[in-house]
DNA sequence: GTGGGTGCAAATAATTTGCACGGTA
DNA sequence: TACCGTGCAAATTATTTGCACCCAC
């Protein structure tokens, strides 16, 4: 049940968080702006504030519930996080955003960062890439 | 002479965008945000306004002189374009941006990226990572 | 002289925060 | 019932734009 997850996090199980958090599990691998969250949940006749969205996705985020990317300078967007390090593609002509892992490129990446004297905290990896036709 | 570089760009040689090349110039390899810029310029009393630097910033990427980078959703920051290819590091406790270029994971990308059916148009590559004591 | 360039202030855009009211535990 | 959570509007932050004046060519 749904409402675990939020109470887990030490929140209180409201209706605005579940319906945000039940959005993502119906859009498995998709990632979502505060304002895509916003229109499409008050597409179904709900009254969430776009402030709430903000707050909760922030709270998810702190909770491990959701794992936030900025791209580019582009809005903000959160996807489910699965616990699976993943990075992404971004069609630059769709804008599709596509998830992808390679242990190669992780490894390389460590190795790479360890001979300059450091250890690899985190990394952001973003391709972009267009359809080979 | 660094007016040229300027004029090649098909803009007018003035105060503010010398101001802004020559500060660059003098600081090779650094990184700075448009109110980095402001601040340092204004220091020695110069009347410069911060939309200047903006717009300026904004002529010069478009020119190729200068390279943008976003990262995390911090302030931009820009560079000298060089004309060589690097991605960067970031030192989680200074803050101190580092360059770097590796052939291997460069090659890595293209090749993944490829395997997918797509052609690599550009990438986006941060490592966050810490001294190793 | 003319059209682009500048500084300032006001406008935007994304996100955060203050506040009074409402709902969960 | 106590307090957290909510919606709204106002505040913030980074950046862009409108406008009257100024200067490079």
């Amino acid at each position: 049940m749904k409402g675990q997850d939020i109470k887990d996090a030490g929140l209180k199980v409201t209706l605005p968080r579940l319906q945000i958090l039940e959005f993502f599990e119906k859009n498995p691998g998709k990632h979502f702006s505060a304002d895509d969250l916003f229109t499409q949940i008050r597409k179904s006749n709900n009254e969430i504030g776009l402030a709430t969205i903000y707050r909760v996705l922030n709270q998810f985020e702190s909770a491990g519930l959701l794992v936030k990317h900025q791209f580019d300078n582009a809005l903000a967007i959160y996807e489910l996080d699965t616990g699976e390090h993943h990075d992404h593609m971004v069609d630059v002509d769709s804008g599709e955003v596509k998830e992808f892992y390679n242990q190669e490129l992780e490894e390389l990446q460590v190795k790479l960062v360890r001979s300059y004297g450091y250890e690899l905290i985190d990394h952001n990896m973003v391709l972009y890439v267009k359809k080979i036709k």
